[in-house]
Order: structure tokens, then C-alpha cells, then sequence
DNA sequence: CCTAAGGTCTGTAGCTGATACAGGCTCAAG
DNA sequence: CTTGAGCCTGTATCAGCTACAGACCTTAGG
């Protein structure tokens, strides 16, 4: 009962209740990932904790990797929630083949670059192992 | 003995000879990481092998994900090489740090895409495990 | 009521690391 | 000589932001 015309939030209230850079909002109005918020009067945006859980959603997206248009793909499928959940479990699938991916050409550029760092004397330039593992097929 | 006068290496010769874009030997250019060719008289770009051991030393830099600062930092190390290889070390470690934490980040969103796509019912959009993962703090 | 701090608005530029394209010139093989 | 392949430059585009300029507005304290 203590909600009574809850004052609407400002651009900055947005930013500091999701952590979400101030700048990054309108970017992602401009993008089309967040909605074009009501305005004052003098054209001042104006959230709600719509908009606040909105963004977090998008944050957190982005946080485990999720592209934008990716993020478009699963808000798409909240919001007209027609179809079940299994397209939305084939886009985090899809997506997380994508990161398991990553993680293999990464730990393939640790063990090359482990091997390398070990090989190396700190002796002189020429005969640096990181270097020649560089110069070399 | 028969590399009496060696012809000269188009631009799209050393693209062959390295598997880089030739929009991106240009680039490279502009940015200070391949040196400016010589010219012909009408003005084409010429190249040699140094050209080549260049840019292959460039493309597998990238390959193991140094950034284009970072090459720029070995290559300074590797042309003056008045110092001792330690310094290249440096770089190698610092950016194999990277790459560890980039490892890890990746496995802890792998962790959470799998656990949560595991969850999904392949039924209603109200109840997906994927979006009320998204949705909840 | 006035002032100062802090917020807002827009458009635009910069960043990384390329990649692509237009429009015009040139080179080399047949 | 023709034709196709390549060259030149400048500029635009992409993701995903981030930042700044310059003008305007709001709000709290004195």
C-alpha cells in the first residue's frame, strides 16, 4: 500500500539500479533493445521498474555472452510467449555450443602460449622461445 | 643460385602467400603494424619475403589472440632487439593471464548455459528454465 | 527568489579489427 | 589490341559500446 504514484526514474536512477552504464541506455533504445520510454512534458525519459527489470534481463544476457541480436531473439519469444519454451532452450543451446567453442580455441592459445612462456631463458632477444614460436610454420 | 633478381610481390601475392585479406594488408598499414612497401613508379605497393615472415608473424600473433597493441609491443621488442628476451616473456605471460581469465569467465557461463538448458521442459513459455534464469537476480 | 550542482537532451565522434565497395587506372597474357 | 585481373584511394559498414559538446532543465539550500 505504500506505492501510491511511485515517482518515476530518471535515466541516471535506471543506470544506477541495473549498474548499467548511463550512456549504454540510450544506445540500447537507439538499437532497439530497450523501448522508447514515455517522456515529460519537456521530453525527460521517464523508467519504471518495468524498465528496470528490462535492462537486467539484457545485462545479464550480455553477461553470459548472449549477442544483442541474440538478446532481440529471446525477448521476441517472452514477449508474444505463443510458442513454448522450446525455442528459446534451442537459442541457449545454439548459443552455448558458440561458447564451448570459444573455450576450446582458447585453451588450445593457453597450451601454446604455456609451452612457449616455459621454453623461454630471459636470455638474450635472438634465441627468445616466444619469438621463434611466432616466426616459425 | 636462382634467385637472381627476385620478382616482386603484388599485394594480392602476399595475401596468397599468407592467407590475409588483402583489404587487411592495407589496414595494417594505415595502422603502423606492416611497415609502408616500397612503390613502383606508378605508384603499386612491391613486397618481399620480409614482407611476408612479417605478416605471417603478425597473423599468428592474432591467431593466439594478442591484440594489435600487443604485436606492436613484441614486434618493437623484436626490432630492436637490445634487450633481453625477458620483456617478451612479460608480454607472453601477461597475455597468457588473459586468456586464463577468459577461460574461466567462459566456463562459468558454460556452466550456467548447460545447467539451465538442461532444466528446460521443451513445454510453455511460462515456465522455461532459460528465461526465468535470465529473469531472476 | 536566486544560485549552483547535478541531470537531461541531441547529435556526433571515437574505439578495435577488420571488411567491403566504388570509381578510376594499369598491367600482362593471348 | 583487347580483356580480365589487379592496383590505387577514400570512404562506409559492422558490433557494442563510450564519451563529449553545447544547450537546456530541475531541485535543494541559503
Amino acid at each position: 500500500m505504500h506505492d501510491r504514484s511511485v515517482k518515476p526514474l530518471r535515466r541516471v536512477d535506471l543506470a544506477r539500479a541495473t549498474g548499467c552504464n548511463l550512456e549504454t541506455i540510450r544506445y540500447y533504445e537507439t538499437v532497439g533493445i530497450m523501448p522508447d520510454p514515455p517522456r515529460s512534458a519537456k521530453g525527460y525519459r521517464s523508467y519504471d521498474e518495468t524498465h528496470v527489470r528490462r535492462l537486467k534481463f539484457v545485462m545479464r544476457s550480455r553477461d553470459l555472452g548472449f549477442s544483442l541480436e541474440e538478446i532481440r531473439e529471446l525477448m521476441g519469444l517472452v514477449d508474444n510467449r505463443t510458442q513454448t519454451c522450446a525455442e528459446v532452450q534451442a537459442v541457449a543451446e545454439s548459443h552455448l555450443k558458440d561458447v564451448q567453442a570459444k573455450i576450446a580455441d582458447l585453451a588450445r592459445i593457453e597450451r601454446v602460449l604455456s609451452e612457449t612462456v616455459a621454453r623461454c631463458t630471459g636470455d638474450a632477444a635472438p634465441d627468445c622461445a616466444v619469438i621463434d614460436a611466432l616466426l616459425e610454420a
